[in-house]
DNA sequence: ATCATAGTCGTCTTCCTGACGATAAACACG
DNA sequence: CGTGTTTATCGTCAGGAAGACGACTATGAT
Protein backbone atom coordinates (compact mmCIF):
# COMPACT_ATOMS: atom_id res chain seq x y z
CA UNK A 1 0.00 0.00 0.00
CA UNK A 2 1.22 3.39 -0.82
CA UNK A 3 2.12 5.67 1.75
CA UNK A 4 -1.28 7.87 2.25
CA UNK A 5 0.24 11.46 1.93
CA UNK A 6 -2.55 14.01 1.67
CA UNK A 7 -0.38 16.57 0.79
CA UNK A 8 1.62 14.83 -1.95
CA UNK A 9 -1.64 14.32 -3.83
CA UNK A 10 -1.81 14.74 -7.93
CA UNK A 11 -4.16 17.49 -8.42
CA UNK A 12 -7.26 16.62 -10.04
CA UNK A 13 -10.57 19.05 -11.06
CA UNK A 14 -14.34 17.43 -10.24
CA UNK A 15 -17.21 18.06 -11.97
CA UNK A 16 -20.48 16.80 -12.21
CA UNK A 17 -22.10 16.13 -16.14
CA UNK A 18 -26.10 15.43 -16.41
CA UNK A 19 -27.83 13.27 -18.73
CA UNK A 20 -31.18 14.59 -18.20
CA UNK A 21 -33.58 12.26 -20.02
CA UNK A 22 -37.41 13.28 -20.97
CA UNK A 23 -40.06 11.88 -23.24
CA UNK A 24 -41.21 14.19 -26.06
CA UNK A 25 -43.58 13.54 -28.86
CA UNK A 26 -42.82 10.35 -28.76
CA UNK A 27 -38.91 10.04 -28.40
CA UNK A 28 -36.63 9.92 -25.98
CA UNK A 29 -34.80 13.20 -25.65
CA UNK A 30 -31.84 15.01 -23.81
CA UNK A 31 -30.67 18.34 -22.89
CA UNK A 32 -27.63 19.38 -24.95
CA UNK A 33 -26.11 22.93 -24.70
CA UNK A 34 -23.98 24.45 -26.76
CA UNK A 35 -20.23 25.05 -25.85
CA UNK A 36 -19.11 28.78 -25.73
CA UNK A 37 -15.32 28.32 -25.33
CA UNK A 38 -12.55 26.04 -26.36
CA UNK A 39 -12.11 23.18 -26.21
CA UNK A 40 -15.32 21.69 -28.75
CA UNK A 41 -16.17 25.08 -29.13
CA UNK A 42 -19.87 25.36 -30.26
CA UNK A 43 -19.81 21.37 -30.44
CA UNK A 44 -23.06 20.37 -28.24
CA UNK A 45 -22.45 19.02 -24.65
CA UNK A 46 -23.82 17.46 -21.50
CA UNK A 47 -24.50 20.45 -19.19
CA UNK A 48 -22.22 20.55 -16.14
CA UNK A 49 -19.87 22.27 -14.36
CA UNK A 50 -17.28 22.26 -11.36
CA UNK A 51 -18.07 20.62 -8.11
CA UNK A 52 -17.57 23.72 -5.51
CA UNK A 53 -15.09 23.45 -2.64
CA UNK A 54 -17.70 22.37 0.07
CA UNK A 55 -20.74 20.39 -1.91
CA UNK A 56 -21.16 17.07 -2.09
CA UNK A 57 -21.70 15.49 -5.57
CA UNK A 58 -25.12 15.26 -5.49
CA UNK A 59 -25.60 18.66 -4.37
CA UNK A 60 -23.71 19.67 -7.04
CA UNK A 61 -25.44 17.71 -9.65
CA UNK A 62 -29.06 19.15 -8.22
CA UNK A 63 -27.77 22.67 -8.17
CA UNK A 64 -26.86 21.92 -12.16
CA UNK A 65 -30.08 20.54 -12.99
CA UNK A 66 -32.09 23.85 -11.22
CA UNK A 67 -29.63 26.16 -12.89
CA UNK A 68 -30.02 24.64 -16.09
CA UNK A 69 -33.60 23.46 -16.22
CA UNK A 70 -35.37 24.58 -12.84
CA UNK A 71 -36.59 20.86 -11.69
CA UNK A 72 -35.70 20.58 -8.02
CA UNK A 73 -34.00 17.07 -7.69
CA UNK A 74 -35.81 14.61 -5.90
CA UNK A 75 -33.81 12.48 -3.45
CA UNK A 76 -34.36 9.09 -3.91
CA UNK A 77 -33.20 8.43 -0.63
CA UNK A 78 -35.81 10.74 1.16
CA UNK A 79 -38.95 9.32 2.47
CA UNK A 80 -40.16 11.83 -0.66
CA UNK A 81 -43.82 13.18 1.12
CA UNK A 82 -44.45 15.47 -1.81
CA UNK A 83 -45.35 13.93 -5.37
CA UNK A 84 -43.84 17.20 -6.86
CA UNK A 85 -42.51 17.61 -9.75
CA UNK A 86 -39.12 17.14 -8.70
CA UNK A 87 -37.04 15.21 -11.57
CA UNK A 88 -35.32 11.72 -10.16
CA UNK A 89 -31.74 12.15 -9.83
CA UNK A 90 -29.07 9.47 -9.55
CA UNK A 91 -25.41 9.14 -9.51
CA UNK A 92 -24.50 7.31 -12.86
CA UNK A 93 -20.73 6.83 -13.32
CA UNK A 94 -17.51 8.22 -12.94
CA UNK A 95 -15.02 9.27 -15.95
CA UNK A 96 -11.71 10.17 -15.65
CA UNK A 97 -9.43 9.18 -18.33
CA UNK A 98 -6.47 11.21 -18.47
CA UNK A 99 -7.28 12.85 -21.64
CA UNK A 100 -11.12 13.51 -21.74
CA UNK A 101 -9.94 16.71 -21.24
CA UNK A 102 -7.20 18.21 -23.26
CA UNK A 103 -6.50 21.10 -20.56
CA UNK A 104 -6.31 19.42 -17.75
CA UNK A 105 -6.97 16.39 -15.45
CA UNK A 106 -10.47 15.97 -14.98
CA UNK A 107 -12.89 13.59 -13.54
CA UNK A 108 -16.57 14.00 -14.28
CA UNK A 109 -19.04 12.10 -12.08
CA UNK A 110 -22.13 11.64 -14.45
CA UNK A 111 -25.31 12.11 -13.18
CA UNK A 112 -28.77 11.03 -14.75
CA UNK A 113 -31.85 13.21 -14.04
CA UNK A 114 -35.22 11.47 -15.30
CA UNK A 115 -37.63 14.55 -16.20
CA UNK A 116 -41.58 14.82 -17.11
CA UNK A 117 -41.80 16.75 -20.34
CA UNK A 118 -40.91 20.36 -19.77
CA UNK A 119 -41.37 23.57 -21.40
CA UNK A 120 -38.51 24.86 -23.65
CA UNK A 121 -35.22 24.73 -21.93
CA UNK A 122 -33.86 27.56 -19.69
CA UNK A 123 -31.01 28.84 -22.11
CA UNK A 124 -28.56 30.21 -19.28
CA UNK A 125 -28.00 33.09 -21.21
CA UNK A 126 -27.98 33.87 -25.19
CA UNK A 127 -31.37 32.02 -26.93
CA UNK A 128 -30.08 28.98 -28.84
CA UNK A 129 -27.32 27.87 -26.90
CA UNK A 130 -29.54 24.61 -24.72
CA UNK A 131 -32.02 22.22 -26.56
CA UNK A 132 -33.85 18.74 -26.40
CA UNK A 133 -32.38 16.57 -28.73
CA UNK A 134 -33.45 13.05 -29.48
CA UNK A 135 -31.00 10.66 -27.98
CA UNK A 136 -31.35 8.37 -30.86
CA UNK A 137 -29.87 11.70 -33.41
CA UNK A 138 -27.19 11.76 -31.23
CA UNK A 139 -26.36 7.81 -30.68
CA UNK A 140 -26.29 7.52 -34.41
CA UNK A 141 -24.04 10.23 -35.30
CA UNK A 142 -21.87 9.42 -32.89
CA UNK A 143 -21.76 6.15 -34.36
CA UNK A 144 -21.43 6.94 -37.59
CA UNK A 145 -19.73 10.02 -37.76
CA UNK A 146 -16.54 9.74 -35.74
CA UNK A 147 -16.44 11.58 -32.21
CA UNK A 148 -14.83 14.38 -34.69
CA UNK A 149 -17.41 15.34 -36.38
CA UNK A 150 -18.81 18.67 -35.42
CA UNK A 151 -22.25 17.09 -34.78
CA UNK A 152 -21.04 14.90 -32.21
CA UNK A 153 -21.01 15.59 -28.87
CA UNK A 154 -18.24 16.76 -26.96
CA UNK A 155 -15.85 15.39 -24.82
CA UNK A 156 -16.31 11.73 -24.04
CA UNK A 157 -20.25 12.64 -23.62
CA UNK A 158 -21.45 10.56 -26.46
CA UNK A 159 -20.25 7.81 -24.28
CA UNK A 160 -21.97 9.30 -20.94
CA UNK A 161 -24.66 9.82 -23.03
CA UNK A 162 -25.24 6.26 -23.92
CA UNK A 163 -24.30 5.12 -20.85
CA UNK A 164 -27.03 6.95 -19.19
CA UNK A 165 -29.56 5.55 -21.91
CA UNK A 166 -28.62 2.05 -21.55
CA UNK A 167 -28.85 2.61 -17.33
CA UNK A 168 -32.82 4.07 -18.24
CA UNK A 169 -33.48 1.71 -20.20
CA UNK A 170 -32.85 -1.57 -18.39
CA UNK A 171 -33.83 -0.12 -15.07
CA UNK A 172 -37.51 0.66 -15.92
CA UNK A 173 -37.91 -2.72 -16.65
CA UNK A 174 -37.99 -3.61 -12.81
CA UNK A 175 -38.42 -0.16 -11.16
CA UNK A 176 -41.23 2.11 -11.32
CA UNK A 177 -38.63 4.59 -12.72
CA UNK A 178 -40.79 5.12 -15.74
CA UNK A 179 -43.21 7.23 -13.35
CA UNK A 180 -40.62 9.78 -13.35
CA UNK A 181 -41.16 10.50 -17.20
CA UNK A 182 -44.59 11.24 -16.18
CA UNK A 183 -46.54 14.49 -14.49
CA UNK A 184 -47.81 13.98 -10.97
CA UNK A 185 -51.28 12.39 -12.22
CA UNK A 186 -51.05 10.10 -15.42
CA UNK A 187 -53.05 7.75 -17.68
CA UNK A 188 -52.48 3.44 -18.30
CA UNK A 189 -51.83 4.87 -21.61
CA UNK A 190 -49.73 7.68 -20.86
CA UNK A 191 -47.19 5.37 -19.07
CA UNK A 192 -46.86 3.25 -22.10
CA UNK A 193 -46.13 5.41 -24.34
CA UNK A 194 -42.96 6.30 -22.01
CA UNK A 195 -41.92 2.98 -21.78
CA UNK A 196 -42.54 2.82 -25.75
CA UNK A 197 -40.12 5.79 -26.33
CA UNK A 198 -37.43 5.01 -24.30
CA UNK A 199 -37.29 1.35 -25.31
CA UNK A 200 -38.20 2.31 -28.70
CA UNK A 201 -41.01 -0.69 -28.94
CA UNK A 202 -44.20 -0.76 -29.98
CA UNK A 203 -46.31 -2.77 -26.45
CA UNK A 204 -49.91 -3.97 -26.26
CA UNK A 205 -51.92 -1.99 -24.99
CA UNK A 206 -54.02 -4.81 -23.54
CA UNK A 207 -51.06 -6.79 -21.78
CA UNK A 208 -49.57 -3.53 -20.42
CA UNK A 209 -52.49 -2.47 -18.95
CA UNK A 210 -52.87 -5.80 -17.15
CA UNK A 211 -49.77 -5.67 -15.75
CA UNK A 212 -49.20 -2.18 -14.58
CA UNK A 213 -52.58 -2.54 -12.90
CA UNK A 214 -52.30 -5.75 -11.41
CA UNK A 215 -48.56 -4.87 -10.02
CA UNK A 216 -49.38 -3.97 -6.70
CA UNK A 217 -48.26 -0.63 -4.99
CA UNK A 218 -46.73 0.69 -8.81
CA UNK A 219 -49.84 2.75 -9.38
CA UNK A 220 -52.54 4.47 -7.01
CA UNK A 221 -56.17 5.68 -9.06
CA UNK A 222 -56.78 8.97 -8.22
CA UNK A 223 -60.61 8.71 -8.88
CA UNK A 224 -60.40 11.66 -11.98
CA UNK A 225 -60.34 10.93 -15.39
CA UNK A 226 -59.34 12.48 -18.59
CA UNK A 227 -59.41 12.90 -22.26
CA UNK A 228 -56.72 14.39 -23.41
CA UNK A 229 -55.29 11.79 -24.99
CA UNK A 230 -58.63 11.43 -26.68
CA UNK A 231 -60.55 8.59 -26.83
CA UNK A 232 -62.54 6.89 -24.00
CA UNK A 233 -61.87 8.93 -20.67
CA UNK A 234 -59.27 7.02 -19.00
CA UNK A 235 -58.51 6.42 -15.22
CA UNK A 236 -56.01 8.76 -13.89
CA UNK A 237 -53.27 7.28 -11.31
CA UNK A 238 -50.03 8.71 -8.91
CA UNK A 239 -46.74 6.71 -8.54
CA UNK A 240 -47.48 4.08 -6.02
CA UNK A 241 -45.03 3.23 -3.36
CA UNK A 242 -43.49 0.56 -4.60
CA UNK A 243 -40.03 1.28 -6.34
CA UNK A 244 -39.07 -2.43 -7.33
CA UNK A 245 -41.62 -4.21 -9.65
CA UNK A 246 -41.15 -8.25 -9.15
CA UNK A 247 -41.63 -9.87 -11.67
CA UNK A 248 -40.19 -7.41 -13.99
CA UNK A 249 -41.99 -5.45 -16.40
CA UNK A 250 -39.74 -7.26 -19.66
CA UNK A 251 -38.24 -5.40 -22.67
CA UNK A 252 -39.37 -7.31 -25.98
CA UNK A 253 -36.56 -9.26 -27.43
CA UNK A 254 -35.86 -8.03 -31.32
CA UNK B 1 -23.68 27.75 -16.58
CA UNK B 2 -20.88 29.13 -14.44
CA UNK B 3 -17.96 29.96 -16.58
CA UNK B 4 -15.25 27.10 -17.26
CA UNK B 5 -12.13 28.05 -15.91
CA UNK B 6 -9.84 24.80 -15.71
CA UNK B 7 -7.26 27.04 -13.67
CA UNK B 8 -9.86 28.30 -11.21
CA UNK B 9 -10.83 24.85 -9.86
CA UNK B 10 -11.19 23.36 -6.09
CA UNK B 11 -8.77 21.11 -5.99
CA UNK B 12 -9.43 17.49 -5.05
CA UNK B 13 -7.33 14.41 -4.57
CA UNK B 14 -9.12 11.38 -6.22
CA UNK B 15 -8.54 7.73 -5.08
CA UNK B 16 -10.15 4.18 -5.44
CA UNK B 17 -11.05 2.21 -3.05
CA UNK B 18 -11.82 -1.37 -3.48
CA UNK B 19 -14.63 -4.16 -2.64
CA UNK B 20 -13.11 -7.27 -2.80
CA UNK B 21 -15.28 -10.10 -2.59
CA UNK B 22 -14.84 -13.79 -2.41
CA UNK B 23 -17.01 -16.63 -1.24
CA UNK B 24 -14.95 -18.60 1.80
CA UNK B 25 -16.81 -21.61 3.36
CA UNK B 26 -20.15 -20.72 2.87
CA UNK B 27 -19.74 -16.60 3.44
CA UNK B 28 -19.13 -13.79 1.49
CA UNK B 29 -16.24 -12.26 2.47
CA UNK B 30 -14.43 -8.99 1.85
CA UNK B 31 -10.64 -7.69 1.90
CA UNK B 32 -10.15 -5.25 4.61
CA UNK B 33 -6.42 -3.77 5.41
CA UNK B 34 -5.61 -2.50 8.85
CA UNK B 35 -4.92 1.45 8.72
CA UNK B 36 -1.39 2.57 9.72
CA UNK B 37 -1.75 5.85 10.41
CA UNK B 38 -4.54 8.72 11.23
CA UNK B 39 -7.46 9.38 10.69
CA UNK B 40 -8.66 5.73 11.70
CA UNK B 41 -5.32 4.58 12.86
CA UNK B 42 -5.67 1.01 13.65
CA UNK B 43 -9.31 0.51 12.23
CA UNK B 44 -10.37 -1.41 9.03
CA UNK B 45 -10.75 -0.58 5.96
CA UNK B 46 -10.99 -1.10 2.36
CA UNK B 47 -7.75 -1.29 0.70
CA UNK B 48 -6.92 1.65 -2.36
CA UNK B 49 -4.97 4.09 -2.53
CA UNK B 50 -4.18 7.61 -4.95
CA UNK B 51 -4.89 7.78 -8.59
CA UNK B 52 -1.62 8.77 -10.52
CA UNK B 53 -1.23 11.53 -12.57
CA UNK B 54 -1.62 10.04 -16.20
CA UNK B 55 -3.92 6.55 -14.85
CA UNK B 56 -7.29 5.81 -16.06
CA UNK B 57 -9.64 5.14 -13.29
CA UNK B 58 -10.09 1.40 -14.47
CA UNK B 59 -6.32 1.20 -14.53
CA UNK B 60 -5.62 2.82 -10.74
CA UNK B 61 -8.05 -0.04 -9.48
CA UNK B 62 -6.77 -2.73 -11.44
CA UNK B 63 -3.39 -1.92 -9.89
CA UNK B 64 -4.26 -1.56 -6.26
CA UNK B 65 -6.67 -5.12 -6.99
CA UNK B 66 -3.23 -6.66 -7.50
CA UNK B 67 -1.14 -4.93 -5.11
CA UNK B 68 -3.52 -6.39 -2.47
CA UNK B 69 -4.30 -9.28 -4.13
CA UNK B 70 -2.22 -10.72 -6.62
CA UNK B 71 -5.32 -10.71 -9.52
CA UNK B 72 -4.63 -9.60 -12.32
CA UNK B 73 -8.03 -7.82 -13.52
CA UNK B 74 -10.49 -9.52 -16.05
CA UNK B 75 -11.30 -6.33 -18.27
CA UNK B 76 -15.28 -6.88 -18.60
CA UNK B 77 -14.67 -5.04 -21.99
CA UNK B 78 -11.95 -7.10 -23.87
CA UNK B 79 -13.35 -10.10 -25.54
CA UNK B 80 -11.57 -12.26 -22.81
CA UNK B 81 -10.16 -14.83 -24.88
CA UNK B 82 -8.67 -16.32 -22.00
CA UNK B 83 -10.95 -17.88 -19.25
CA UNK B 84 -7.92 -17.27 -16.34
CA UNK B 85 -7.94 -16.86 -13.03
CA UNK B 86 -8.34 -12.73 -13.64
CA UNK B 87 -10.92 -11.36 -11.23
CA UNK B 88 -13.90 -9.13 -12.47
CA UNK B 89 -13.77 -5.71 -12.12
CA UNK B 90 -16.24 -2.74 -12.30
CA UNK B 91 -16.60 0.90 -10.96
CA UNK B 92 -18.91 0.75 -8.31
CA UNK B 93 -19.91 4.44 -7.39
CA UNK B 94 -18.08 8.13 -6.67
CA UNK B 95 -18.33 9.17 -2.66
CA UNK B 96 -17.20 12.89 -2.07
CA UNK B 97 -18.67 14.24 0.89
CA UNK B 98 -17.03 17.21 1.62
CA UNK B 99 -15.98 16.02 5.25
CA UNK B 100 -15.74 12.26 4.23
CA UNK B 101 -11.69 12.38 4.69
CA UNK B 102 -11.31 14.54 7.39
CA UNK B 103 -7.59 16.41 6.19
CA UNK B 104 -8.77 17.65 3.02
CA UNK B 105 -11.30 17.24 0.31
CA UNK B 106 -10.95 13.63 -1.35
CA UNK B 107 -13.10 11.71 -4.25
CA UNK B 108 -13.56 8.27 -4.19
CA UNK B 109 -14.33 6.12 -6.93
CA UNK B 110 -15.22 2.92 -5.50
CA UNK B 111 -15.02 0.06 -7.62
CA UNK B 112 -16.10 -3.60 -6.97
CA UNK B 113 -13.97 -6.84 -7.55
CA UNK B 114 -15.32 -10.41 -7.64
CA UNK B 115 -12.43 -13.25 -7.13
CA UNK B 116 -12.82 -17.20 -7.06
CA UNK B 117 -11.49 -18.43 -3.23
CA UNK B 118 -8.11 -16.87 -2.90
CA UNK B 119 -5.45 -18.36 -0.74
CA UNK B 120 -4.88 -16.04 2.72
CA UNK B 121 -4.58 -12.02 1.59
CA UNK B 122 -1.11 -11.19 0.65
CA UNK B 123 -0.26 -8.71 3.30
CA UNK B 124 1.51 -5.45 2.25
CA UNK B 125 3.94 -5.24 5.01
CA UNK B 126 3.43 -6.75 8.31
CA UNK B 127 1.68 -9.78 9.06
CA UNK B 128 -1.72 -9.03 10.27
CA UNK B 129 -2.59 -5.40 8.48
CA UNK B 130 -4.80 -7.50 5.48
CA UNK B 131 -8.00 -10.34 6.35
CA UNK B 132 -10.76 -11.61 4.47
CA UNK B 133 -13.66 -11.04 6.51
CA UNK B 134 -17.46 -11.98 6.21
CA UNK B 135 -19.26 -9.23 4.93
CA UNK B 136 -22.32 -9.95 7.49
CA UNK B 137 -19.92 -9.23 10.32
CA UNK B 138 -18.89 -6.13 9.19
CA UNK B 139 -22.53 -5.05 8.39
CA UNK B 140 -24.23 -6.15 11.14
CA UNK B 141 -21.46 -3.92 13.21
CA UNK B 142 -22.02 -0.47 11.30
CA UNK B 143 -25.75 -1.19 11.83
CA UNK B 144 -25.52 -2.04 15.89
CA UNK B 145 -22.49 -0.09 16.86
CA UNK B 146 -22.08 3.60 15.06
CA UNK B 147 -19.34 4.26 13.23
CA UNK B 148 -17.88 5.41 16.10
CA UNK B 149 -17.07 1.64 17.65
CA UNK B 150 -13.84 0.90 17.38
CA UNK B 151 -14.45 -2.37 15.18
CA UNK B 152 -16.16 -0.67 12.49
CA UNK B 153 -15.07 0.34 8.88
CA UNK B 154 -12.97 4.16 8.57
CA UNK B 155 -14.27 6.43 6.80
CA UNK B 156 -17.61 6.19 4.84
CA UNK B 157 -16.50 2.28 4.15
CA UNK B 158 -19.09 1.11 5.57
CA UNK B 159 -21.39 2.46 3.22
CA UNK B 160 -19.19 1.49 0.41
CA UNK B 161 -19.13 -2.00 1.65
CA UNK B 162 -23.11 -2.18 1.61
CA UNK B 163 -23.13 -0.80 -1.91
CA UNK B 164 -20.64 -2.84 -3.39
CA UNK B 165 -22.21 -6.12 -1.85
CA UNK B 166 -26.08 -5.31 -3.10
CA UNK B 167 -24.71 -4.45 -6.63
CA UNK B 168 -23.04 -8.46 -6.38
CA UNK B 169 -26.62 -9.46 -4.87
CA UNK B 170 -28.51 -7.99 -7.41
CA UNK B 171 -26.13 -8.33 -10.49
CA UNK B 172 -25.97 -12.28 -10.61
CA UNK B 173 -29.67 -12.27 -10.86
CA UNK B 174 -29.87 -11.35 -14.28
CA UNK B 175 -25.91 -12.04 -15.27
CA UNK B 176 -23.62 -14.73 -15.33
CA UNK B 177 -21.25 -12.96 -12.99
CA UNK B 178 -21.52 -15.46 -10.16
CA UNK B 179 -19.26 -17.68 -12.16
CA UNK B 180 -16.30 -15.07 -11.15
CA UNK B 181 -16.75 -16.50 -7.73
CA UNK B 182 -15.73 -20.11 -9.26
CA UNK B 183 -12.32 -20.95 -10.52
CA UNK B 184 -11.94 -22.04 -14.16
CA UNK B 185 -14.00 -25.36 -13.99
CA UNK B 186 -16.80 -26.00 -11.20
CA UNK B 187 -19.53 -27.87 -11.03
CA UNK B 188 -23.43 -27.10 -10.74
CA UNK B 189 -23.12 -27.19 -7.01
CA UNK B 190 -20.35 -25.05 -6.58
CA UNK B 191 -22.21 -22.56 -8.32
CA UNK B 192 -25.00 -22.84 -6.51
CA UNK B 193 -23.17 -22.76 -3.26
CA UNK B 194 -22.01 -18.98 -4.23
CA UNK B 195 -25.47 -17.79 -4.85
CA UNK B 196 -26.96 -19.66 -1.79
CA UNK B 197 -23.21 -17.32 0.22
CA UNK B 198 -24.34 -14.70 -1.74
CA UNK B 199 -27.50 -14.26 -1.15
CA UNK B 200 -27.76 -16.33 2.70
CA UNK B 201 -30.56 -18.27 1.52
CA UNK B 202 -30.44 -21.87 0.27
CA UNK B 203 -31.61 -22.95 -3.43
CA UNK B 204 -33.45 -26.02 -4.18
CA UNK B 205 -30.43 -28.49 -6.13
CA UNK B 206 -32.98 -29.81 -8.46
CA UNK B 207 -34.79 -26.22 -9.57
CA UNK B 208 -31.30 -24.79 -10.13
CA UNK B 209 -29.81 -27.75 -12.01
CA UNK B 210 -31.98 -27.03 -14.40
CA UNK B 211 -32.13 -23.45 -14.49
CA UNK B 212 -28.54 -22.96 -15.12
CA UNK B 213 -28.17 -26.09 -17.15
CA UNK B 214 -31.12 -24.92 -19.49
CA UNK B 215 -29.69 -21.47 -20.00
CA UNK B 216 -28.34 -21.37 -23.50
CA UNK B 217 -25.02 -19.86 -23.38
CA UNK B 218 -24.75 -19.69 -19.55
CA UNK B 219 -22.57 -23.11 -18.95
CA UNK B 220 -20.23 -25.17 -21.47
CA UNK B 221 -19.18 -28.51 -20.15
CA UNK B 222 -15.46 -29.52 -20.31
CA UNK B 223 -16.11 -33.06 -20.22
CA UNK B 224 -14.59 -33.89 -17.04
CA UNK B 225 -15.89 -34.48 -13.84
CA UNK B 226 -15.03 -34.26 -10.16
CA UNK B 227 -15.66 -35.63 -6.80
CA UNK B 228 -13.96 -32.77 -4.90
CA UNK B 229 -17.17 -32.05 -3.21
CA UNK B 230 -17.63 -35.52 -1.83
CA UNK B 231 -20.68 -37.64 -3.55
CA UNK B 232 -21.62 -38.74 -6.55
CA UNK B 233 -19.04 -37.22 -9.74
CA UNK B 234 -20.73 -34.43 -10.80
CA UNK B 235 -19.88 -32.73 -14.71
CA UNK B 236 -17.62 -29.90 -14.75
CA UNK B 237 -18.32 -26.40 -16.84
CA UNK B 238 -16.63 -23.65 -17.67
CA UNK B 239 -18.36 -19.99 -17.96
CA UNK B 240 -20.07 -19.63 -21.19
CA UNK B 241 -20.32 -16.91 -23.25
CA UNK B 242 -23.95 -14.99 -22.11
CA UNK B 243 -23.47 -12.66 -19.63
CA UNK B 244 -27.02 -12.04 -19.40
CA UNK B 245 -29.68 -13.71 -18.08
CA UNK B 246 -32.67 -14.02 -19.34
CA UNK B 247 -35.26 -14.51 -17.55
CA UNK B 248 -33.23 -14.10 -14.65
CA UNK B 249 -32.43 -16.01 -11.68
CA UNK B 250 -34.82 -15.34 -9.33
CA UNK B 251 -33.48 -14.34 -5.40
CA UNK B 252 -35.95 -16.37 -3.11
CA UNK B 253 -38.82 -13.52 -1.12
CA UNK B 254 -38.15 -13.35 2.46
C1' DA C 1 -22.96 -54.18 2.98
C1' DT C 2 -24.86 -50.09 4.48
C1' DC C 3 -25.18 -45.29 4.93
C1' DA C 4 -24.45 -40.54 4.09
C1' DT C 5 -23.62 -37.25 0.51
C1' DA C 6 -24.15 -34.92 -3.65
C1' DG C 7 -25.78 -34.92 -8.40
C1' DT C 8 -29.32 -35.51 -12.01
C1' DC C 9 -33.80 -36.46 -14.19
C1' DG C 10 -38.98 -36.06 -13.96
C1' DT C 11 -43.68 -34.62 -12.62
C1' DC C 12 -47.23 -31.54 -11.23
C1' DT C 13 -49.34 -27.30 -10.15
C1' DT C 14 -49.37 -22.44 -10.38
C1' DC C 15 -48.31 -18.09 -12.13
C1' DC C 16 -47.08 -14.99 -15.87
C1' DT C 17 -46.81 -13.67 -20.46
C1' DG C 18 -47.91 -12.96 -25.38
C1' DA C 19 -51.48 -13.03 -28.82
C1' DC C 20 -55.71 -11.41 -29.71
C1' DG C 21 -61.15 -10.97 -29.57
C1' DA C 22 -64.63 -7.93 -27.77
C1' DT C 23 -66.78 -4.06 -25.56
C1' DA C 24 -66.96 0.86 -23.85
C1' DA C 25 -66.79 5.76 -24.01
C1' DA C 26 -65.32 9.76 -25.78
C1' DC C 27 -64.71 13.00 -30.21
C1' DA C 28 -64.87 14.40 -35.36
C1' DC C 29 -67.40 14.88 -39.29
C1' DG C 30 -70.75 14.66 -42.75
C1' DC D 1 -77.89 12.47 -35.50
C1' DG D 2 -75.49 8.38 -37.04
C1' DT D 3 -70.99 6.63 -38.29
C1' DG D 4 -66.29 6.11 -38.07
C1' DT D 5 -62.04 6.79 -35.39
C1' DT D 6 -59.52 6.73 -31.33
C1' DT D 7 -58.26 5.19 -26.91
C1' DA D 8 -59.32 2.46 -22.76
C1' DT D 9 -60.46 -1.73 -20.53
C1' DC D 10 -62.01 -6.57 -19.78
C1' DG D 11 -61.63 -11.48 -21.06
C1' DT D 12 -59.90 -15.86 -23.06
C1' DC D 13 -56.52 -19.17 -24.30
C1' DA D 14 -52.11 -21.50 -25.09
C1' DG D 15 -47.20 -21.85 -23.86
C1' DG D 16 -43.36 -21.26 -20.79
C1' DA D 17 -41.05 -20.89 -16.37
C1' DA D 18 -40.71 -21.66 -11.51
C1' DG D 19 -41.60 -23.79 -6.89
C1' DA D 20 -42.37 -28.09 -4.54
C1' DC D 21 -40.93 -32.43 -4.31
C1' DG D 22 -40.35 -37.71 -5.68
C1' DA D 23 -37.04 -40.86 -7.53
C1' DC D 24 -32.81 -42.65 -8.97
C1' DT D 25 -27.55 -42.65 -9.44
C1' DA D 26 -22.74 -42.73 -8.30
C1' DT D 27 -19.27 -41.87 -5.22
C1' DG D 28 -16.70 -42.23 -0.41
C1' DA D 29 -16.99 -43.42 4.63
C1' DT D 30 -17.83 -46.88 8.33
Amino acid sequence: MPPYDPSAFPPFAVTVDLVVLTVRSHALCTLVVRRGEAPFQGRWALPGGFVRDDEDLGAAAARELAEETGLRAHDPSAPAPVPDNGAHLEQLATYGAPERDPRMRVVSVAHLALAPDLPAPRPGGDANSARWAPVEELLDQARAAGSDSPDALAFDHAQILSDGVERARSKIEYSSLATAFCPAEFTVGELRRVYEAVWGVSLDPRNFHRKVTGTPGFLVPTGGTTTRQGGRPAQLFRAGGATLLNPPMLRPEV
